[in-house]
DNA sequence: ATGGTTGCCAAGCAA
């Protein structure tokens, strides 16, 4: 069967529901992992992706963070939390189909000079900590999310004008690195070596001048990356009105059974 | 790119 897994992070569900919406009628991806929903549990717009026959998993909060994993199929919520988040709601891990889906809003870390920096290097760090103490390799493991971290070069639009700046700086990208050998495979890179960014800044028109970030990622464990197919960024849902900064990234497995 | 935009929620923070 094909299995289609989407990442995007929407900035607030509730102002991007209609896109969403409109991305799963069109695309009719088999799992949408949502990251930066904003939103507190009561008022997740849940019924809107029933109505669509999506089952849904969510955990947010006021104003910031949150993320949700939505679903054709039957979604099983693990019960192991990542505790590296402290009490932001950042992960969510879901079973679906028997894969392990972890979904994942990185914190920003807004400069590398500040507290904020400090946490999400850590974050990461402790995640890598987590996913060796519960998990290996070998089984059907799938991280997606924003990373909020370009991993190579060639994930940047310009590597002089990003060295040191947040997203790119060297202390973050051995982190990312260190976090990938787990070992994952990076799905995008596994069909691409070209430049492609997932993020672009709202600001100054940058979409438009294709002044953007890779950030965005789906990674999967080696057998699995070797049932996929396919996998891109969607940029058509950042061309529209009302967008989010990010486009969605899509990857297409061919499983059994 | 030493500016610029968006969202939440009604000022300022986070991104």
């Amino acid at each position: 069967m094909e299995f289609k897994i989407a990442s995007w992070n929407v900035n607030s569900i509730r102002a991007r529901l209609s896109l969403v919406l409109e991305f799963l009628k069109e695309r009719n991806p088999d799992v949408l992992c949502i990251q930066e929903t904003k939103v507190e549990d009561k008022l997740f717009p849940k019924e809107e992706f029933e109505e669509l026959g999506y089952k849904v998993a969510f955990k947010g909060e006021k104003r910031f963070n949150g993320i949700a994993t939505i679903s054709k199929h039957p979604i099983t919520i693990e019960p192991l939390e990542f505790e590296g988040e402290k009490n932001q709601k950042r992960t969510l891990i879901t079973k679906i189909n028997g894969i392990t889906i972890i979904n994942l809003y990185f914190p920003n870390g807004q400069t590398p000079e500040s507290e904020h920096f400090k946490y999400k290097i850590e974050f990461i760090y402790k995640l890598k900590d987590f996913l060796l103490k519960h998990y290996t390799n070998e089984k059907n493991l799938i991280i997606l999310g924003d990373f909020n971290v370009a991993k190579e070069e060639i994930d940047v639009y310009d590597k002089d004008a990003m060295e040191g700046k947040i997203g790119f700086h060297p202390k973050e990208r051995e982190a990312l690195n260190e976090l990938y050998e787990f070992g994952f495979v990076d799905l995008f890179r596994k069909f691409s070596k070209e430049k492609a960014f997932s993020w672009w800044d709202y600001r100054a028109g940058n979409f438009w001048k294709n002044i953007g970030l890779r950030i965005d990622y789906i990674w999967s464990t080696p057998e699995l990356a070797q049932k996929c197919k396919e996998c891109f960024i969607d940029r058509t849902y950042r061309k529209k009105k009302k967008p989010s900064d990010h486009a969605p990234v899509v990857a297409v497995f061919e499983l059994e059974g």
